[in-house]
DNA sequence: CCTCTAAATAGAAATGATTTCGTTTTAGAA
DNA sequence: TTCTAAAACGAAATCATTTCTATTTAGAGG
């Protein structure tokens, strides 16, 4: 039993079960995001049974407490990946090899304080992400 | 007829039908972003038959020839919103009353630069959005 | 260790926004 | 006016995601 995990989840307010635990292993694994469908393809053989709405339930959890993150891809389907990097940055997302990789900063404090000037408003989260093609990538010709 | 439409409708190289320019001027007179349902259900009184199926296309067609631009919604559906200003730019997004305010300004250029020198990868595109209460929703209570 | 209960899971079924497809209509070039 | 590729129709399909009800389980409390 990894007891990361298990802390992590229980300071999210959430039960330490097997297949929680299993989903952010296998997602800690990855250097970049997953589908709930992929995960649960991988994941269902270490259970006797392993339902796939469990898997999109915990991956939505487990992102909406923090624990994991959600990525915003152009197909506007559902992908996730682990970042235990807790201070506030972004991510650089490879739409080739969906490789994830920190950007260590971002101007955003400067938009949200003009935003609340200019307009009145309040931010009350932001979207930044960069898309493109990684390193390996790049490299290669590919594409997609 | 608008010219202005049809003309940038020309220049992307696309048919000016009375359907695109109908879909150009809701949206343009509209202070946010609208769902393909709901702009179809306002606009087929003014047609004898306006197909929903039409609608997603011309919408679709339209935002990646730049005419319109698409919400990235927290709920994953599809929302679009009609921008005149021609430089590059982001915008604020009203999850309560949908209004879309310019941002006049980025720190991405920097954000982009240091992806390519650090990881070697390359930045295709970006996506900055800033969620939150404009002036009027930020006073009354309201959420969502 | 037990007990107990709210939380978690199973799995089949439903959902519904979006897309597809074969046919018909039309914008606009010639 | 003619002609053709593009656009639109609209019923049907798609399919990722969610819902629902019954069953199981983590873990707090004793
Ligand atoms: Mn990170
Ligand atoms: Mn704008
Ligand atoms: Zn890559
Ligand atoms: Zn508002």
């Amino acid at each position: 039993m990894d007891q990361r995990h298990a802390t992590a989840l229980k300071a999210a307010g959430m039960k330490a079960t097997p297949k929680r635990l299993a989903i952010l292993e296998m997602l800690e694994a990855e250097p970049g995001y997953a589908s709930p469908e992929e995960l649960w393809k991988r994941l269902k053989d270490r259970f006797d049974r392993l339902g796939l709405p469990t898997v999109y339930r915990n991956l939505e959890e487990l992102s909406a407490s923090g624990v994991l993150s959600k990525v915003i891809h152009p197909n506007r389907q559902l992908y996730y990946y682990f970042c235990s990097n807790r201070e506030h940055h972004h991510h650089f997302v490879c739409l080739s090899c969906r490789k994830v990789e920190d950007i260590p900063a971002c101007g955003i404090e400067a938009l949200e304080q003009e935003v609340s000037k200019r307009n009145g408003g309040k931010v009350l989260s932001h979207i930044l992400q960069l898309n493109g093609l990684c390193g390996g990538c790049a490299d290669n010709g590919e594409k997609r």
